[in-house]
RNA sequence: GCCCGGGUGGUGUAGUGGCCCAUCAUACGACCCUGUCACGGUCGUGACGCGGGUUCAAAUCCCGCCUCGGGCGCCA
């Protein structure tokens, strides 16, 4: 072999760029069975002897690290797994939303009002004028349903400026979301299974390599259909009977993460947890006809977490506006969004799906920025 | 927002007042060995977040700041 290619060969340090041409031959004692005889050796791009991070993965880096440092992170086979699988994740969630009939719609994420008060918003200068990043595209799917469209969904990013630091929070996320006219809250929770069942059989059906690559191939397993409707007021029945709360639950509670992680403990799949009281619902979601102390809302749960908030929507102009006056908003605020409701307006009900938290339930990991490339949270704006 | 915990070579770590001009691994550099392939060997380079204080003596104790992680509330 020719000097000088020896030369760049030793002189080359690990994670540079380079093309190599030159004849492949056989050699059993290679570990593939094949080696290249080179011709020429061009150096393309010189890499840093010192590399923040290994991408070998003989020394292992922390979250922050590798968050600093993505592009290497992602040389890693593990880490790219994890969003082939996403990728894969959202093809799959886009493919079983035309078969249900939704049409795929973009909504603004710059907006002038919140969604619905509570969670914290973004501010931002809109020309002069105070706006905010959207933390939902609630409201303007909801719209949609008045329109010809009717039945859609959205995978798009919200924000969130709550100023939480947990594993399971982001302030930046994927959420995926669906609203159908003519559909109440059961037949939204079945399109809510339905998407969640595809993601995983997508995943399963071609992303074989990335799961063995995450040491999953074996364990992984597509949820069975018929997710159980645990009733509110069962489910607090039993977290109080697990015992593993201090004090117990009383109606009207919201469920803690202790008591979520008890429950989820006990059933062990994903579930609906449903009929939950009024009062801790937003006011776009409607109330039981047979009794308006509990509202159509749902969540759907995977046994670590909650993945998925929905509903029935109220559908009728004078119960929303009670419904705004009642959670303390001004109804003039949301008067785009009020109108439409007095031209007809049908009857529909929708979900928003954590796309960060599927993924992160999905494969098993342990915080959910590791389910984006480049995660947004109270520390974070960049990369 | 409230409450915990942490910051030591490029990376990941050991080190709870003197044994530390700081351990180990990996990386990096030099040499040697070698059909190696997570090669092996010898030698070398490289670090206590910042500022103040306590003490004869501080990586170690105290205070402030910066910064990171976690728990809760809340949520997807």
């Amino acid at each position: 072999m020719d000097d000088d290619l020896v030369e760049t060969g030793l002189g080359v340090h690990r994670e540079s760029v380079i093309t190599v041409e030159g004849s492949v031959e056989e050699e059993s004692r290679a570990p593939t069975g094949v080696e290249i005889l080179p011709e020429t050796v061009d150096v393309l791009a010189e890499a840093d002897p010192e590399l923040p991070l290994d991408p070998s993965g003989k020394v292992d880096a922390e979250l922050p690290t590798r968050l600093d440092n993505r592009s290497l992170d992602l040389r890693k086979a593990e880490v790219k797994a994890v969003f082939e699988i996403r990728a894969e994740m959202l093809r799959a969630v886009r493919e079983q939303f035309r078969a249900l009939g939704c049409t795929e719609i973009n909504t603004p994420k710059i907006v002038a009002t919140g969604t619905e008060g509570g969670t914290e918003l973004f501010p931002i200068t809109y020309f002069g004028r105070e706006a905010f990043m959207n933390q939902s595209p609630q409201l303007f799917k909801q719209l949609m349903v008045g329109s010809g469209l009717e039945r859609v969904f959205e995978i798009g990013p919200i924000f969130r400026a709550e100023e939480h630091n947990t594993p399971r929070h982001l302030n930046e996320a994927t959420s995926i979301d669906f609203e159908s006219a003519f559909f109440d809250e059961s037949d939204a929770m079945d399109a809510c299974e339905s998407v969640v069942i595809a993601a995983y059989e997508g995943v399963a059906e071609h992303c074989q390599n990335e799961l063995e690559t995450l040491g999953l191939a074996e364990e992984f397993a597509v949820p069975d259909e018929g997710f159980p409707r645990i009733p509110y007021e069962e489910a607090i029945e039993q977290i109080n009977a697990t015992g593993e709360l201090d004090e117990q639950l009383v109606w009207g509670d919201d469920l803690p993460t202790e008591g979520e992680r008890a429950l989820g403990e006990e059933i062990g799949e994903h579930y609906f947890i449903t009929e939950w009281p009024s009062e801790i619902k937003p006011f776009y979601i409607k109330d039981l006809d047979e009794d308006e102390t509990l509202s159509t809302g749902f969540d759907l749960m995977h046994p670590r977490m909650e993945l998925v908030s929905g509903g029935q929507r109220e559908h009728r102009h004078s119960h929303l506006i009670e419904g705004f006056e009642q959670q303390g908003l001004e109804p003039e605020a949301f008067e785009y969004y009020t109108k439409m409701f007095k031209y007809g307006m049908p009857p529909h009900a929708g979900w928003g799906l954590g796309g960060e938290r599927l993924v992160m339930t999905m494969l098993g990991l342990d915080n959910i920025r590791e389910a984006v490339i480049f995660p947004r949270d109270r520390q974070r704006l960049s990369p």
